[in-house]
RNA sequence: UGGGGUGUAGCCAAGCGGCAAGGCAAGGGACUUUGGCUCCCUCAUCGGAGGUUCGAAUCCUUCCACCCCAGCCA
């Protein structure tokens, strides 16, 4: 059997298509190498993610390598800072680049002097039109453009003015070295695109030893030969630059060159990814910073409870085509919920709590109740909580009149305690003053302890609840989704909606619960340690959170069968 | 408007001429000391119209819709 074919069973995506056919044509000798290059402008996303595991998924795949590589061609907008924290949000998601990390900014030398190659064969000439000039010349979709008064200067007039531009003797935008392409092209990319700018700004790695930077277009498929990437994956937004890519490296006379593939960015309903709309939501406050729960970067998911696995299992099975589409949030939380399922220990919590008083329970007594910590896993073992006369359990877990198909506590009805016995309601204290239920009344069928011969008599529900001696006070932070509804967002920089977007902020987002009890071996929780409260939902220990000051983040509630039946009422 | 793309269920997504995979969501049901988990069942004729063919989501024609491009951003 030939070692080249590939036979799998599950569908493979259009890119992995190129790959095997590129393998079987021996192209690239066979290998594949890939690479993942953010510009350091900005904190990651969920939308990088699915590049990230997409490249270093491939790579993984067809056993060849991923580079990450930092695209800093822009000294004005990049960051020490945001190099930083895509290192190590990249190494949390579980990848390695291993000793491939790569700077733009490291071939500076080298692309100037492929720049003067350009210049020498004639595709590349300097250029003195303003701005507003090359606008004007480079014509509109329907009229095509005016080849600059400087396209036709002498290559050694062109070689001196661009060593010029490099020492210095030009100010800022008042020249440019354009390449030498088609003015009349319906690509307007192909209009003798700008390849280097003159720009005076420090950058995070050059220095000030540059006064000129190449541009994107000309920079990044000279990035990927160095590299000798062999598939040079990004978003649909590029599939116009595809040409000049290829120009680029024809007219370097590349061997064996690179090739540009174009996939959709990921939307998600009820959120927003571009980097201007996040940034607008952390300055104007509505959300607390880059990292807060409700957001979709990837230092927000992680604070929010969301593992690295779960966001990798959600890019692999989202798909990769071209289809411009925005991927049900709800999808994500399917994701999460079953990762946490498997892994997180359940324990009780009642976020809002309303006392229960067992009449027939001895005063001072204290039984140790034994607790399995996770039914998915046996050998996550269990733990003792301790039991006694005066519990909480959740507010809405009692109705004095309830409604039809409610299973749980109301006067005369029985429920199980988790983990502990069967009461009856007996009674409840209402207050006129606060217009609450203050307190419930119970007596408990001694018999029904769990564990025990008696146990095995049915009621119609189990719920949750702490010992009120022991329980711990917690914050609790409850979160919902950030936006009210989808907005279209197919580019990074689509400005249109801004306004229609900040109306969709949901006000919702967050509610805080201050006056939480958790059952008391939560008190050494370490903050990112996650739990499922039972009945309630995957829980985080939040960064902020110490030992005499609980906090913790809900990643995720439950699926809630209950609340559908209410809703669909 | 010129160019480049995309259209398969509420949301993703396979399919590449032979009688529409899968997942999420939704709705039933079984099980259950989490109204959780798990398990079972239900849920499309492929943007429209023509055509080619014994046979088309897959080929051809045409129309329609949506997305991207006029930064010295990436």
């Amino acid at each position: 059997m030939d070692p080249n074919e590939i036979t799998r069973n599950e569908p493979v995506n259009f890119i992995q298509a190129i790959i095997d056919k590129d393998k079987k044509n021996n192209k690239y000798g066979g290998r594949v190498h890939l690479r993942f290059p953010p510009e350091p402008n900005g904190y990651l996303h969920i939308g990088h993610a699915k590049s990230i595991c997409l490249n270093f998924g491939l790579a993984e795949k067809n056993n060849g390598l991923c580079n990450l590589r930092f695209d800093d061609t822009n000294p004005s907008k990049e960051e020490i800072e945001y190099i930083e924290s895509i290192i190590y949000d990249v190494h949390w998601l579980g990848f390695d680049w291993e000793d491939r990390l790569y700077y733009a900014s490291d071939y500076f030398e080298q692309m100037y002097q492929d720049a003067i190659s350009l210049i020498k064969k004639g595709k590349a000439y300097v250029c003195d039109l303003s701005p507003e000039e090359v606008k004007d010349y480079r014509g509109t979709f329907t009229k095509p453009g005016e080849n600059s008064p400087y396209r036709n200067r002498t290559v050694e007039e062109n070689l001196d003015l661009f060593q010029q531009m490099r020492e210095g003797k030009f100010e800022d935008g008042s020249k440019v070295l354009r390449a030498k392409i088609d003015m009349n092209s319906p690509n307007l990319n192909m209009r003798d695109p700008i390849i280097y700018r003159i720009m005076r700004e420090t950058h995070h790695r050059t220095g000030d030893k540059w006064c000129i930077y190449p541009m994107y277009d000309y920079a990044h498929p000279l990035e990927d030969y160095y590299e000798k990437i062999t598939h040079s994956v990004c978003t649909l937004e590029f599939e116009d630059h595809r040409p000049l890519y290829d120009w680029v490296l024809e007219n370097l006379n590349a061997i064996d060159a690179p090739q540009q593939i174009e996939f959709a960015r990921l939307n998600l309903s009820n959120t927003v990814m571009s980097k201007r709309k996040l940034r607008m939501l952390v300055e104007a406050g509505y959300v607390s910073g880059w990292d807060d729960p409700r957001l979709p970067t990837i230092s927000g998911l992680r604070r929010r409870g969301y593992t690295p696995e779960a966001i990798r299992t959600f890019c692999d099975r989202i798909g990769v085509a071209k289809t411009n589409s925005t991927v049900d949030i709800r999808f994500l939380e399917h994701c999460i919920r079953e990762d946490l399922n498997k892994k997180a220990n359940r324990v009780m919590a009642v976020l809002e709590p309303l006392k229960l008083i067992i009449d027939n329970y001895p005063d001072d007594l204290v039984e140790e109740m034994d607790c399995e910590n996770n039914p998915e896993d046996p050998t996550a073992g269990s733990r003792k909580i301790p039991f006694s006369k005066i519990i909480y359990i959740e507010r809405e877990d009692f109705h004095n009149n309830p409604p039809s198909k409610y299973y749980r506590l109301s006067p005369g009805r029985e429920v199980r305690l988790k983990n502990a016995y069967i009461v009856k309601c007996t009674n409840f204290v209402y207050d006129e003053n606060t217009e609450s239920i203050t307190e419930v009344h119970c007596t408990y069928d001694p018999e029904s302890k769990s564990g025990q011969p008696g146990a095995h008599r049915k009621v119609k529900s189990t719920i949750h609840w702490v010992p009120a001696k022991f329980a711990k006070k917690a914050e609790i932070r409850l979160y919902d989704y950030l936006l009210t509804d989808n907005i279209g967002e197919h580019s990074e920089d689509d400005s249109d909606n801004d306004k229609d977007f900040i109306k969709m902020v949901n006000p919702q987002s967050i509610e805080i619960l201050k006056n939480s009890l958790v059952e008391p071996g939560l008190q050494n929780a370490k903050p990112g340690e996650k739990f499922q409260f039972m009945r309630k939902g995957y829980f985080v220990v939040d960064s902020d959170s110490t030992q005499g000051n609980l906090i913790f983040n809900r990643t995720v509630s439950l699926r809630d069968s209950w609340e559908r039946i209410m809703r669909n009422n």
